[in-house]
DNA sequence: TGGAGTCTGTTATATTATTACATCAATTGC
DNA sequence: GCAATTGATGTAATAATATAACAGACTCCA
């Protein structure tokens, strides 16, 4: 999934995500784009759904959340997974990627039959120097 | 965590999870128990808030749903991580332990001086008898 | 008996996400 | 050029998920 040129507001959504030092909930985008022209809650919804696309963005499931991807070079995440560890106390969030689990976890899947097609890996804990 | 005598919400609430073959949103499960007496979100909420906690139950955060645990009887949960494949045909879901991945992504988050507290690994596709 | 702790019931509210419908702009095919 | 299509946008309304706040009941035990 190559990522094409971004339109006005799938811009002005990613730009929010990149600057912010942690994960943001849609009304918080919302909120900080108010000023740029934003009303409603789809207008974010939308954006979101293009950058999770061209898998610029992530969403992380167990906190409701978007955060800007922090490999958007490699594009590794078209063959492996992604896994996030996340800080409950300062909400920073450490993208990473690890073929061994990524295997480990396709192999078994393979033996269930199981077709996969999308994954969720998340940590909730206390980074270094939260703990 | 052992499992205490269950409260008569808590055991309404588990019984309905543990005779479903897919997973239940809370409110979902609120209207199979309004003919038991419940009339409010909180009950179901406050049942499950324990049955969680005594690892009988799990929440699938990218679904935001509620399954009965697989393995009530290994309590395999203190230790090890718990991951789910889940149907987005059926609703089924294959809950399984791999302590492979389990290390492995514990040893990164080590490295990571990363504290863990709570993990979430779920996988959506489709199950063997779906596609 | 009277706290302390836990469970419960109820109302209201907060948070997250989608449906429905209208408009606008760029692109394509003729 | 012009209809047809496609994709992006704006707006209002609503659905789905989750929590706050407060009051009452119940058990256990000092
Ligand atoms: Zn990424
Ligand atoms: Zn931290
Ligand atoms: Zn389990
Ligand atoms: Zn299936």
């Amino acid at each position: 999934m190559s990522t094409p040129q971004l339109t006005k507001n799938q811009a002005l959504v990613f730009d929010v995500l990149t600057k912010a030092e942690s994960p943001l909930s849609a009304y918080t985008i919302l909120d900080k784009l108010r000023d740029q022209g934003f009303r409603a809650p789809l207008q974010v919804y939308r954006a979101l759904e293009k950058l999770l696309e061209y898998g610029v963005v992530h969403r992380l499931e167990s906190i409701n959340s978007f955060v800007a991807c922090a490999h958007p070079d490699e594009n590794c995440h078209n063959h492996g997974l992604v896994a996030f560890a996340i800080c409950e106390s300062c909400g920073q969030v450490i993208e990473f990627h690890d073929h061994e689990v990524d295997h480990r976890l396709m192999d078994w899947l393979r033996s269930q039959k199981f077709k996969p097609e999308k994954a969720t890996i998340e940590i909730r804990g206390h980074c270094a120097t939260c703990s």
